[in-house]
DNA sequence: GTCTATACCCCGATAGAC
DNA sequence: GTCTATCGGGGTATAGAC
C-alpha cells in the first residue's frame, strides 16, 4: 500500500478515501480485468454461424488481448490465491463465463462436423492455456511480429482441436 | 518459517540448523523439484531416431508427471518471482533444458517430414503451455482417468504440431 | 540440536490535526 | 482530502540457556 501511494503521490493513509481495504482493491482490479476481456470478446467482430471462423476470431483475440495486457493478465492469475473465498468465487465464475464462450464454439464445430475434437470441455481448456501460455516468452524485440504469432497459434489450434480436411 | 517449523514439530529457530535462510530454502526445493524433471525424462523409456514416438513419449511423460506433482509444478511455477536474481537464472537456466529436449524432438521431426509446424520453438513453448495446463482443472474424482487425458493430450499434441498425413 | 525470548523490520490500517 | 504519527501484528533471523 505505501508503495502504491507513493506512485501516486500520497502517503499511504490517503488511499483509504478511496478504498476500504487491500482485499477490496485486489478484487475490484481482478474484476474489472475480467470484465474487460469478456466485453472485448463480446464487442469483436467475428462471423455469426461459422464455427471455425469464430474459433479464429478467438484464438487471434486471445492472443492479441493478452500481449496487450501482459501485466494485468500475470496478475490475474498470480494473484488468485490472494482472494478471500468470496471473492475468489466471483472471479472463477467470470473465467467460466470465458471459457464457456469457447467450449460452445468448439461443440458446435464439432457438431458441425469440422472438428473431430473427443472432448470440446477439455480441448477448450487445452487451448486457452496454450494460447495464454504466448505471454511468458513474447517480446516485440524478438524477431516476431505480434502477427505472425497469432498466424502460428491460429494454426496450432486449428490443429489441435483436430480440423476435419 | 513458523509455519514450516510447526508442520515439522520445532520451534522457528530450530530450522535454522538447517538451511542458512528462507531464500535458499526456495531455492533448493526448486532446483530440487526441476532436476527431478529433468532426470525423470532422461530415465523415460522411448524409442531413439523415431521423433513422433519420442514426442508421444513427451506428451504422456509431462501430463503424467505433472498431475503427480501438481502442489510441487504450482510452487515452481508461483514462486519464481521470489528468487533472487542469481537464483533465478539457475532455475531458469533448468527449465530451458527441459524445453530444449522438446525442440529438439520437434526439429527432427520437422527435417523427417513428420510435421508441419512452421516454428519448432514456438511450437514447444505452445505445447509445453497446453499440457502443463492439465493441472489447473484435472481432478481424479472428475468423469475422466488418467490415461484418457493423457490420450487426449497426445492427440492435441499431435495435432498442433502439424502432423503430416 | 532445540528451546525461549527477543531484536528488528515491514505490513495494513487508523487517529486526529490541519 | 491529505498529512504525520502510530498502533497492533506478523515476518525472518539471532542470542543464549540448556
Amino acid at each position: 500500500m505505501r508503495q502504491i501511494a507513493g506512485d501516486v503521490g500520497v502517503q499511504a493513509g490517503a488511499l483509504y478515501n478511496y478504498i476500504p481495504d487491500k482485499q477490496t482493491l485486489l478484487f475490484n482490479l481482478m474484476r474489472d480485468h475480467m470484465e474487460e476481456v469478456l466485453e472485448a470478446w463480446d464487442a469483436e467482430p467475428r462471423p455469426e454461424n461459422d464455427p471455425l471462423a469464430e474459433l479464429e476470431a478467438f484464438a487471434r483475440f486471445h492472443v492479441r488481448f493478452h500481449l496487450e495486457r501482459r501485466e494485468a493478465v500475470f496478475i490475474a492469475y498470480m494473484e488468485l490465491r490472494n482472494l478471500e473465498a468470496d471473492n475468489l468465487s466471483d472471479i472463477l465464475a467470470l473465467r467460466k463465463a470465458y471459457e464457456t464462450a469457447l467450449i460452445d464454439i468448439l461443440v458446435r464445430a464439432k457438431d458441425a462436423g469440422l472438428i473431430a475434437t473427443s472432448n470440446p470441455k477439455v480441448a477448450a481448456f487445452a487451448v486457452i492455456a496454450m494460447l495464454t501460455g504466448v505471454q511468458t516468452w513474447f517480446r516485440d524485440a524478438g524477431g516476431l511480429s505480434r502477427e505472425a504469432v497469432e498466424d502460428i497459434y491460429w494454426e496450432m489450434t486449428l490443429g489441435a482441436v483436430g480440423k476435419v480436411d
